[in-house]
RNA sequence: GGUCUCGUGGCCGAGUGGUUAGGUACCGGUCUGCAAAACCGUUGACUCCAGUUCGAAUCUGGACGAGACCUCCA
């Protein structure tokens, strides 16, 4: 099967339908996505990884499958309020002024620290990287469309979106499922909500506070734009009017993603999104992970393990593939058992890659890999059902070991597609990093020579039956982080 | 209370109306000086209650339970 053959062949989970539904681009051959990016005024954590993991992967097989794809991952640096606070303060603003730095030296620190550990996660860059705070004239521009169109009205100096008027012209909550009426009917009575017409209007600009330090000037106000009208300003910016995918967290489905839909339809005169996806949340031992609960871990406490919960450090490639281990819809919740039970898992893929370039081509092949190639490809094509995939190449390692002792032959032909297939999917679709980098080569050829000749010495002590020396050189081999296993054609190591 | 996700074996997690998911753990075996790995095999599940059906973990309804979101704002 060749991989462009699948093109056309994906279903996704569309959030407006709520049911899997035939992917097809609008422009024929290539597709346009957007994510929500992170909001850059705190350390990467969990909530960050998973998301950008899902996407990565999403991003990787239509890619893979022949679609020429341009993949945009917002930075929201500006205008965003601090959580509880009472003031409508920004939250970059407000951290800007504890640690005595301009708001955006803290967001370019964050933001850098956000990238640093996408790259230690594997995680490839998007096509375009797009910064709420590079965007003011087309957030302002869009807010203005949308004042033209007659969707908004100005109110002490803040734009509002009229949600009510969108109502009973477009109809609102298609995405979310919620019913304007019941919506209102939910909220409470808090200050500052005067200068709504109805509480469920949503902010395009605000007003800043004298105190605020993010601003910019704007017909309205000398002010800041509102969360949602980034997204909407930059993905139309950058993708068109139109385009094909949206995706991000589930927690971001209401109100952010129901906002958008407002904004760009009237602003574009249609919903700009095609399908939407969600990634759901992560838990730790169950429970939401915040911060007053004690069980906010940064993805560098994770690659340390430097936090109270964890028993141990995790590879960020072990966090990777924990995440693809479950579907992209589930929760997913981090426990120490599951997390290493993943770091097993995940150490036994990697030994059977290394087995690929020793094995030996029989005359006929006694097991099917085309299949196992195409079982591969449909469950990706199924929603992205990572987790199928994983488990498709535990069958290939089953495989792999199988051919190496013996116990099934394969033919140079399916060696190859086998070697093709496995890595393929565990690399470059999956995302799994390659145990040596390249470049690392060198280096690591050298140390084999050194190790063969170790491996050779205790051999020759085993043969002698000095157990005492085979041993010890085993044991402090394993001590420098060097795994020295015995097998039928002699002994192989590893790195721990 | 509303909207939405979900409830599978010790743990993590796929899944189709009737046929082994997979990983990890455990147990037995092969191999081994020992260890590890690898291989073979066994055990083990579908929250509960109704209904549809020849047959449901898979469809429908209800109950119970979990999580996310629910003024502004991430």
């Amino acid at each position: 099967m060749k991989n462009t053959d699948n093109k056309g062949k994906v279903f996704l989970f569309n959030t407006l339908s709520k049911r899997k539904e035939l992917f097809k681009p609008i422009t024929p051959d290539h597709v346009g996505l957007y994510v929500c990016g992170p909001t850059v005024y705190g350390e990467p954590h969990l909530g960050h990884a998973r998301p950008a993991v899902t996407f990565d992967v999403v991003f990787r097989y239509l890619t893979h499958i022949g679609y020429k794809v341009r993949y945009v991952r917002n930075i929201t640096d500006v205008g965003h309020l601090e959580h509880d606070a009472d003031e409508g303060e920004d939250k970059i603003a407000k951290k800007a002024r504890l640690e005595q730095l301009e708001p955006m030296e803290v967001a370019q620190y964050y933001m850098d620290s956000y990238h640093k550990a996408m790259d230690a996660l594997n995680v490839k860059g998007p096509s375009i990287e797009p910064r709420a705070s590079g965007h003011i004239i087309e957030q302002i521009e869009m807010v203005q469309k949308i004042l033209d169109a007659g969707y908004a009205y100005v109110s002490e100096g803040s734009v509002y979106f009229d949600v009510e008027k969108f109502d009973k012209d477009f109809g609102y909550g298609k995405l979310s499922g919620r019913v304007l009426a019941e919506l209102i009917a939910n909220t409470r009575e808090l200050d500052g909500q005067s200068e709504k017409r109805n509480p469920a209007d949503f902010a395009l600009w605000k007003k800043a506070a004298p105190e605020h330090i993010m601003r910019w000037n704007s017909p309205w106000s000398v002010g800041f734009p509102g969360w949602h009208i980034e997204c909407t300003a930059m993905s139309t910016k950058y993708l068109g009017e139109q385009f094909d995918i949206h995706g991000g967290g589930m927690d971001l489905l209401f109100p952010h993603h129901e906002s958008e839909v407002c904004q760009s339809t009237v602003a574009n005169g249609k919903s700009s999104v095609r399908y939407w996806m969600h990634n759901n949340m992560i838990t730790i031992e169950g429970q939401k992970m915040g911060k007053s609960l004690g069980n906010f871990i940064t993805l560098n406490e994770f690659f340390t393990g430097s936090h109270p919960k964890l028993e141990k450090a995790y590879s960020p490639m072990t966090i990777r593939y924990f995440v693809l281990q479950a579907s992209y819809r589930g929760t997913v919740d981090f426990s120490n058992a599951a997390l290493q039970s993943a770091e097993k898992g995940l150490e036994k893929l990697y030994a059977a890659e290394r087995h690929l370039d020793s094995l030996k081509a029989g005359a006929t092949s006694t097991e099917n890999i085309e299949a196992l190639q195409e079982r591969c490809y449909e469950a990706m094509n199924d929603d992205f059902n990572t987790p199928k995939v994983i488990a498709e190449l535990f069958d290939a390692v089953r495989i792999i070991n199988a051919v190496k002792d013996g116990h099934a032959t394969l033919t140079a032909e399916d060696i190859e597609l086998l070697k093709t297939t496995f890595r393929t999917f565990f690399f470059d679709i999956l995302g799994i990093k390659p145990e040596l980098a390249q470049g690392d080569t060198r280096e690591h050829d050298a140390l084999d020579k050194a190790m063969q000749l170790v491996l050779e010495m205790r051999k020759t002590a085993k043969a002698e039956k000095n157990w005492a020396l085979s041993d010890k050189i085993r044991d402090d081999l394993n001590a420098a982080g060097i795994v020295v296993k015995d097998t039928k054609d002699g002994a192989e190591w590893s790195l721990a």
